[in-house]
DNA sequence: TCTCGGAGAGACCGATCGGTTTGTTCCTAG
DNA sequence: CTAGGAACAAACCGATCGGTCTCTCCGAGA
């Protein structure tokens, strides 16, 4: 990887931690020379403006996201045990999380359903995929004869995320990760 | 009322609105000076700073909530019902909120927990009476036998609340109320 | 009817916002 | 070893930030 990709990789991986724990509009540019040790001319060069690292820097998180659930599935085959293993990645969340502040579907769902279009939209695809993978493992759960048939996909997918959703929230509010085991714990 | 405290009001509950759709960093003193019509100087005689406006602001906006959780509660006594009936409250949120912007708890939660202590503080407060609220009626159904002994009131309410929560994030995120309406039917 | 105090307007403040431009330094390919 | 372009620093830009201050004007109480 040469200098450059590797700077701009570096700039994303701690924006997406900044965006991720201050919010979008709650980071300025000098937050983000001050942890990326970089000026502004440094910073532009790589990016044409904050809306497009802020666009960078939440495709990385979510990206990161996403290798830990696919490694949480290596090896397990019964849908249940998929499903499960789902739920351990959220349970580590929060003493190692991935990326620091907590999940970034949630915080960046929360800061740009009714302010930031063209953020909303990558949530949205996000957590489509999200909804695709837990549907495509109680599908196929189904077929298999592992879940009952008359378990209703979307809706596992819906309940599944709500809940992890509610229970990172509150167990960032208290700083307490019992409300997540709590409501992970019901899930199973 | 007097004139000053009528404005006063008109301020706080036109603030509530807009820091509940853009949050707290997302809105400036110009969007207030919009929303209220108002000039700063309009707005800074009842008000000593933004922070404080903001605190009284999510103040006003989680009394709303509350009155709505209590109007829903009259005339229901079995505690399923109860439960039932709080969940009705949100299922409505929706389609007329009483605050725009979806839930005050959720949206102030996921802004402040990293960045805002103080206002951090007042969530955690006010989700303290909201667990609560809920704990009272499951602890009152157990003793009246109308829920199972083995039920667990703090572990109710975190699933409550965290199923609702997100899927309140959902239905905003999508704009489309069924994924909350798939998490309220799962509860009841 | 007069007055006088508070409500609100509007000009103003320094700081900081996101973004641009102009240098300077460093790395690398030839 | 050198030439040239990429990477970054630093000064600068107008706009806007949250906040202050002064002045005007309106309405209620004497």
């Amino acid at each position: 990887m040469s200098k450059a990709q590797d700077t701009r990789a570096r700039i994303i991986e701690q924006a997406a931690a900044l965006f991720n724990q201050q919010g979008y509009a709650g980071s300025s540019m000098s937050d983000l020379m001050r942890v990326t040790g970089l000026k502004k001319g440094g910073i532009y060069n790589h990016f044409r403006s904050k809306d497009e690292l802020a666009l960078a820097a939440f495709d990385f998180a979510v990206d990161r996201m996403q290798r830990q659930l696919m490694g949480a599935l290596q090896g397990k085959r019964h849908a249940v045990d998929r499903l499960i293993a789902l739920l351990s990645v959220y349970d580590r969340m929060l003493e190692a999380p991935p990326i620091d502040g907590g999940c970034p579907l949630l915080n960046t769902a929360v800061e740009s359903d009714d302010a930031y279009p063209a953020l909303r939209d990558r949530v949205r695809q996000a957590m489509n995929d999200w909804r695709r993978l837990i549907q495509r493992i109680v599908h196929r759960g189904i077929r298999r004869q592992e879940l009952d048939s008359s378990v209703d996909p979307e809706k596992v997918a819906t309940i599944l995320i709500s809940t992890i959703e509610g229970g990172v929230m509150l167990a960032k509010l208290y700083n307490d990760p019992v409300y997540l085991d709590q409501a992970l714990d019901h899930l199973k």
